[in-house]
DNA sequence: GTAGGGATGGTCT
DNA sequence: GACCATCCCTACA
């Protein structure tokens, strides 16, 4: 009976997921105009803001921290450009880090991308049918996991590309259901497979910039947390490499736990993860 | 608003 | 053949 319910929505998600392929080729709602349109050669967005080589090749964990607050920029094909504020990420270290893909070192096709220079984009495919983005860091099969973003820029054409894996009638997402989760951004963004082993640094269709209207984001200001979803990892589940800014209401997952030993050492926090709902905005465009 | 169940197919062993 | 860094829908409080 289940299944019977899940082919026939399969069935009207392959026909949305066309009209969503359909979408990005046609013209969209009109945005801000942002950046500039890059020369041949020459890496896109506003050289000002884009961030380079230099800020990808630090540390795991570090890098981790400093995604947040940083701005995700998304090119379209008819120049239409789709920013989201980093709002969530997670550390996977490699090596000895069980929890990695590279764990042990373990290099296979799939996650090639991680053992690349750093800023190179990890894109992998999860139960079959979602996505997630991360980006190598310094350190051998290291890499950050994007988990959530805030709206920014092109809201419409991202809650287009989202309705297009959900049931027709579901009520309209909210801004900052957007992109609230790992694959939630992928598709909010429309990152594709095709952009695994990208440069982040240099790539003319996804980049990164600074964000000039944020304030810096103090150390009280991030949460750090267990990982989510790696539960079957024991020990390595519990390190607290989930970093998310504190009362963000774009965050996927909160921890109360953790909010609370941050700022003052976090220690074992356990499981502690509940759904985000409705925290404090710590913005205010979020509705 | 929250909790629980179930789907999905690529990747790895 | 089993696992999985997720998501959505439904039922219930």
């Amino acid at each position: 009976m289940a299944g019977r319910k899940r082919k026939l929505q399969t069935e009207t998600l392959s026909s949305r997921l066309k009209a969503k392929v359909a979408l990005l080729g046609q013209k969209e709602p009109p945005v801000a105009p942002v950046g500039g349109n890059a020369a041949p050669g020459e890496a896109a967005g506003d050289p000002h803001l884009r961030l380079g080589q230099d800020f990808f090749n630090q540390p795991c964990i570090t890098l981790a921290k400093a995604f947040l607050g940083k701005v995700l920029v998304r090119r379209c094909v008819d120049g239409t450009e789709l920013r989201g504020r980093i709002v969530e990420t997670e550390a996977y270290l490699g090596g000895e880090d069980k929890a990695s893909h590279s764990a042990g070192g373990k290099r296979t096709e799939r996650n090639t991308a991680m053992f690349m220079k750093p800023g190179t984009i990890y894109v992998y495919p999860i139960y079959g049918i979602y996505l997630c983005m991360n980006v190598s860091s310094e350190g051998e099969g290291a890499a950050v996991l994007l988990r959530s973003l805030e709206p920014l820029q092109g809201q419409p054409v991202m809650r287009q590309l989202r309705a297009a894996r959900r049931k027709e009638g579901s009520p309209q997402l909210k801004d900052k259901q957007l992109c609230n989760g790992p694959s939630k951004l992928c598709q909010a963004l429309d990152i594709p497979r095709r952009f695994d082993r990208r440069d982040l640094a240099s790539d003319p269709e996804v980049w990164l910039e600074t964000d000039p209207d944020a304030g810096p984001a103090g150390p009280r200001d991030v949460v750090s947390a267990p990982r989510v979803g790696i539960e079957s990892h024991g020990e390595w589940a519990k390190k607290p490499w989930r970093f998310y800014l504190r009362g963000h209401p774009c965050v996927s997952v909160v921890n109360k736990e953790a909010e609370k030993q941050s700022g003052n050492e976090m220690k074992d926090t356990g499981r502690q993860n509940v759904q985000s709902t409705e925290t404090t905005p710590c913005c205010g465009n979020i509705v």
